[in-house]
DNA sequence: TATAGAACCTGTAGTAACTATAGGTTCAAG
DNA sequence: CTTGAACCTATAGTTACTACAGGTTCTATA
């Protein structure tokens, strides 16, 4: 009996999940992504589990997770019996990060509106973004 | 007739910029810092001019410029007859890269929360965290 | 002035998450 | 059977540093 499933090549999976060939086998080599069987001649041929998983790391990369994030996520799933809860600690503490950073950006945002709002087409010697950035305190 | 001059070693300019050493010599490496004079031993000493360009490129920094924009600021500095609107002009291209990035991470964070927000603490296998992370189509 | 140890030197490798290239091999369609 | 698209490996480049190893110089104290 044999069982026929559906195989992908690299470029198919590339395509399937809008990873560059290159960056596959990049997670294939820091063990993110498991290493598939190859053909007589040394081609890649995946699986559909492999999508699947492939999928979910790019999807978890667009909402910034960093791979060992994903990593950290891919050893729960695959370990089965624990909790919803360790997964929700993950996310939660990405959230912090983020929002972090958005503070941190509105911040610097303001303070270079505020600079470059001053600066009226002068030349150099007089201009007060320049000025502003040579000022040790801030 | 001798013009004393205030100089400071590597260790002093670093702490009077926050900036360590290795990153001081980095910075000269890629030739963004100049290249100092050097004791007969061969350490380098610096200027109080060492001192201003150093700090305008790590408040630079801080306010987010990459290196190749203060790169740019600082040849527009030195050219010397060009004009402030130049230098704003790197300013808001600035600006504006850091007004998207805002964008981008509020929308991921919205993301984010709605996802984990229908979490409950059950077991893996029904994590809707992970469900989500699952899903090809955002 | 001798000496100990703090501070400095160079050069290389590591970080995150890929991307790009060179030079060669295999696959599939006509 | 041939051609060229797709694949293979291995290495180097990207950004902005940081860390280390192994050696030399400087400076403060005895």
């Amino acid at each position: 009996m044999q069982i026929l499933e559906k195989t992908l090549s690299i470029g198919l999976l590339s395509t399937q999940t809008n990873c560059k060939i290159e960056t596959i086998r990049y997670y294939e080599k820091i063990g993110i992504f498991p290493k598939p069987p190859r053909t007589e001649g040394g081609h890649r041929v995946y699986s559909e589990n492999h999508l699947k998983r492939l999928v979910f790391i790019r999807r978890g990369r667009e909402l910034g997770f960093s791979l060992e994030d994903i990593r950290a996520l891919l050893k729960l799933i695959d370990g089965g019996a624990n909790t919803c809860q360790q997964v929700e600690a993950i996310t939660l503490h990405h959230i912090g990060n983020i929002h972090q950073k958005i503070l941190d950006l509105k911040k610097l945002e303001k303070i270079l509106a505020k600079i470059s709002s001053q600066c009226e087409g002068g030349v150099v010697p007089e201009c007060p973004i320049l000025d502003a950035l040579f000022e040790q305190n801030k």
